[in-house]
DNA sequence: TAGATTGTTAATCGATTAACAATC
DNA sequence: TAGATTGTTAATCGATTAACAATC
């Protein structure tokens, strides 16, 4: 069963290519100008053939005997994962972890553009943090259209997360990167991410939990 | 290639659990007794079959024709996630996201209790953030040894993250939850989970980039 | 040239989905 | 009983890994 349109790239794939970015960001730094496959999956520990496979999403063309141009890398990368354009974003729920986010000046690298914040808390609306303006989330839709925004950001709690949601979707934006632990439901034409760190915990407490079992057999 | 011993739980699986957890908790608030897999799938856009699955991971042992009881199945759930136990953290980084994290009680219902928080920063030692005190770096070692500490949550830069790991693997703690975006390399019996915002945030602006493209063909 | 590395095709592996018997 | 649902085995699908020819 699908949720939504299936888009051709892989996503392991997709989610190895910004640590290949990392990599070759310090290699830039080091004035180094190709790289081989074969040293990006040395320092990720990674299969050669894999990275090749990876990188050849982006469309790179590389030297036989020489490499991959570290420049043209960076730049393919980047424009595959869409950093090389703006995304105009809004931000909704000001708790700590939106907090975080707005504050988080990393996400301008990536051509994320957070312009306005908001809250259904009198207390946090009026205000600014990290320099950007919070107002009620009630205008969330309006000021959307208005300002053409291409993104929301649902830093809400579970029980508002739809409701926030249908909010954007109603603003006309095309994707919603959600941190709310729920499953939103919107139409199949706006695309949703969902980080919950929640999940990213679940992971290691579970894997950590299968190691002492499992090690303690051996002692 | 691998970098680190392989256990036998399937990855998308353990991702998948605890949204099941969540669909399970609110039907216990409306005191449903039993579920279906053929429910859970519905309400997540998922196939029964892979529910079934993935339950079966756990433990559970349903009814045919009744289901899998609720309570039991949330019990089984979080004991496979290892969120029946209490685990012991230490964060170091007290930057926005470091904040964010020491303030999200919700970490604590999953069984995560930061004991205490490190920085660099002098003017960030000695505070207290959330109730969580802040020390120096460089006491990391020794307190995680003294106080038998099993996750480090990484939140510094990515410069830091390596020499940050080094000190927690002489902690002595047994998994590391990093939000720097560095591939890290500790020793085989330490686990390492990464949770780089990043990665997700490049998830979804490659789709969208991706979905423009194929839009306009159609437009 | 010789040899390292790319690009691509084939083989393997693992996860998802389909089919179906067992059960209450 | 009839039928919904579980549990499990088989088929399919997709991602990873291996093999190798092409290239500079």
């Amino acid at each position: 069963m699908r949720n939504t349109r299936k888009f051709s790239a892989p996503e392991p794939s997709m989610r190895r290519l910004p640590a290949y970015l990392h990599v070759l960001m310090r290699l830039l730094k080091e004035n180094c100008l190709f790289v081989s496959c074969t040293f990006i999956a040395q320092e990720m520990h990674l299969d050669p053939t894999q990275v090749r496979k990876d990188l050849a999403l982006t469309g790179i063309v590389g030297k036989p005997r020489v490499g991959y141009s570290v420049v043209e890398l960076i730049e393919k990368i980047k424009a595959f994962l869409g950093w090389d354009i703006q995304w105009n974003a809004f931000l909704v729920g000001v708790g700590n972890l939106g907090t975080a986010i707005l504050g988080y000046r990393q996400f301008r690298t990536f051509g994320l553009n957070i312009v306005a914040a908001f809250d259904k808390d009198p207390r946090r609306i009026g205000k600014k943090v990290f320099g950007v303006n919070v107002f009620s989330v009630e205008k969330v839709s309006l000021f959307a259209r208005e300002q053409k925004i291409d993104i929301g950001i649902i830093t809400v709690g579970e029980e508002a997360a739809q409701e926030v949601a249908d909010l954007l979707v109603e603003g006309l934006i095309k994707g919603i990167w959600n941190f709310a632990p729920k499953a939103l439901v919107v139409p199949p034409d706006v695309i949703v991410e969902n980080a919950q760190l929640s999940v990213s915990l679940g992971v290691l407490t579970s894997k950590m939990k299968l190691s002492e079992k499992e090690g303690n057999i051996f002692r």
